[in-house]
DNA sequence: TATGAAAGACCGCTCCC
DNA sequence: GGGAGCGGTCTTTCATA
């Protein structure tokens, strides 16, 4: 089951389903003209095969108050503190992803925050406070043009 | 309803949301201890506000073959290329974020690939292809240790 | 005003074709 | 892959604190 070979038809469903993961299975059944047994049994096959990992609620971060978006590239002082930076990097709220890198920097994060004050609070009393960090440096997003997730 | 306040009750359904959008309401409420109702009428609430944007799968892009992720900041001879270069971008299917950025780079984007090289093949042959573009760096993603929304 | 309980409609799951 | 029946869930309404 690890590498199952998708159709159209699952194709189809993933696309449906990225939008709208509640939709009932009889209308996406009409919409493929095709029957909702179907539809459930494709849907159980690639949940099956991982493929199809779970669902979730979009959030909007903006009306929750989460109006700054940033990257920050992170310099350690010796590669060995990754580890422990991550857990410390996990423990602060506004640290939603993570990244080990290679290039320029040795881990990138991206962060959300209430305001450009919040950043800067979380930067330099939370971020810049770890011991390992040598150097970060900010990319603030300023628009959010492409969003979504790569289906073949 | 733009500024609407959540409070705890609303905070811990955004939680059981995210982690499983399908898990029933009448479990929500037991686990929640409330009733089915007042589950409903907060979710409905939080719709309306905004918070809730939709429901979505979400899809394991290794099982699907996509097992490269990476950031590549983007550097543009000219700002005002900026629409035209999105509209380019967005055409590619392997680009799955773009984010308009100050700092270092003109345009930062997260860009999945089957491997690195494909990778290569979409770096050389599609995005540096691009007139307006006058230089990229590439972050290479080994580990991504922390995946999450801010909820807060 | 917000919550809790119950009834009806709808949907999803399963079996058989 | 298509179609029908059963079981479960969601939604709505009404009463209550």
């Amino acid at each position: 089951m690890q590498n199952y070979q998708i159709d159209n038809l699952d194709r189809s469903i993933l696309h449906a389903l990225m939008d709208n993961a509640r939709i009932p299975y009889a209308e996406l059944a009409k919409n493929l003209a095709v029957s909702a047994g179907t539809i459930h049994v494709r849907v159980e096959k690639m949940k099956q095969a991982g493929i199809i990992k779970g669902t979730k609620v979009a959030i909007s971060a903006k009306k929750l108050g989460y109006d700054v978006c940033c990257f920050i590239g992170i310099n350690l002082k010796n590669a060995k503190d990754y580890p422990d930076t991550i857990t410390k990097l996990d423990a602060l709220e506004e640290v939603v992803e993570a990244y080990y890198t290679t290039g320029n920097y040795s881990i990138f994060i991206k962060v959300m925050t209430r305001s450009i004050d919040h950043l800067q609070t979380v930067l330099i009393s939370k971020i810049q406070a770890i011991d390992a960090i040598q150097s970060t440096e900010t990319l603030i997003s300023l628009q959010n043009p492409i969003s979504r997730d790569v289906i073949p």
